[in-house]
DNA sequence: CGGTTTCTTGATGAGCCCATGACGGTGCCA
DNA sequence: TGGCACCGTCATGGGCTCATCAAGAAACCG
């Protein structure tokens, strides 16, 4: 299960972005964190957060108004800090598009908790096209599992299938063989490069229509490799 | 805005369910309401509400429990309330997977915001139906039993069903070992995989038409199991 | 408290996955 | 043109994972 999602933190006061990030990021979350609501829709707009954690105490515009400036073109779950105990503001703020609400001062466990339970919901809605198709093979990343376009499976072995998702999940852009090896091996391996040629060869020859002529997984000599969405012949 | 959504209030203090019952029923929502946690996974399994409001002070089972039943065969917004301000509680209850949690007292305005809240998550996501059918066996997830087509009952014990039920509601997926473990067994499990194989083979035997040559609960090599629905033969 | 169901644990054998080393090919540069 | 770095391919053995059987421990139930 590695989460790893990002998290917005949004609040004036510095220390309560530190605590949140500390402690956030200890659990593995990716903390982006933003002091005005003006910066806020900016870097959501910027970084795609999975989640954000907005303070309605903000100078400038009011919290509302992010939250309706979020939801304008996204439904990531929003979590609401406010010092204010006053139901008005917590209808309005929820009213608003914001997914929970939570009054200041706050135990982190409480929080957290809250926040899981919000990105577990939204990973069952995301509908981030997990599916990625191409003329010879269909890769399901949310099923971990790879097919032929008739439906007949592919077996892939756990790390054939390590590298098979991490290059497809970064679709089109370069992969460097550390970060491959990192990703798949984990964090002590970066030189065996060796085993990347052996595994992406064996990955070809069950993926690639001519093993000998890659048309998907594309190797990049010297830097890493790249996964591509080849049409030829199709459209 | 179509309101009208059906409402389960849970809760043994008869005040309460009232309060609660004419409140929401004014807004124009369906309102059922059970007393005791039996009570309300039956009703919740016979009259598919859209939401449940659930106390957690409730005589006999847990309050967790119950959240824990209703989330084996269903994604609907559980909004918990409960006297209760001790951070252990919420966590426990939304990491079972609660939606939200609602301190007593509470506002009538605040809890109504947070249902509105809740629904208008859920009307995005829609799942499908908690009966699972094959050829050979069909899965209520409801009322937590397994029959053969002719209505048969297959006697499954408590940790082969939590087993299939996981896999069963992720239907298709990928779900690795240590889901499994954890989901079963508790958040302390994960290396034991060798418990998985004992009761896999169980399992298979109970369900599986040829034991030996799995068509529904199929294993992942190094990476987990999946459970498919086979139709060969059926089309 | 006795009997039964259910769960845990150990042992065994089969099969597959992967690390590793050897070898050949290709492109770049001196 | 030769050397070097990098990549692809193949073969192989060790080690790990899985399935199955069986028996002891624990929980459950009347």
């Amino acid at each position: 299960m590695t989460e790893e999602a990002r998290v917005l933190v949004v609040d004036d006061e510095t220390q309560i972005v530190r605590a949140l990030t500390v402690n956030l990021q200890a659990l593995g979350y990716e903390v982006d964190s933003a002091g005005s609501g003006e910066d806020a829709l900016k870097r959501a707009a910027d970084h795609r957060p999975d989640a954000v954690i907005l303070d309605l105490g903000l100078p400038g515009i009011d919290g509302v108004e992010v939250i309706r400036g979020l939801r304008g073109w996204t439904r990531i779950p929003i979590i609401v800090l406010s010092v204010r105990e006053g139901e008005r503001e917590k209808i309005a703020a929820l009213d608003a598009g914001a997914d929970d609400y939570v009054t200041k001062p706050f135990g982190m466990g409480e929080l957290v908790a809250r926040l899981r339970a919000a990105l577990r919901r939204s990973s069952d809605t995301d509908q981030s096209a997990p599916v990625i198709e191409t003329p010879a093979f269909v890769i399901d990343l949310a099923a971990k599992r790879v097919t032929r376009p008739d439906g007949e499976e592919i077996r892939l072995t756990p790390t054939e299938w390590g590298i098979v998702e991490i290059l497809a999940s970064s679709r089109g852009k370069l992969v460097s063989q550390v970060q491959l090896l990192r990703g798949v091996w984990g964090p002590n391996y970066g030189e065996e490069t060796n085993y990347l040629r052996v595994f992406m060869a064996q990955i070809r020859r069950k993926l690639e229509p001519d093993p000998g002529v890659p048309r998907y997984f594309i190797t990049e000599p010297g830097m890493g490799y790249r996964f591509e969405i080849d049409d030829r012949g199709t459209r």
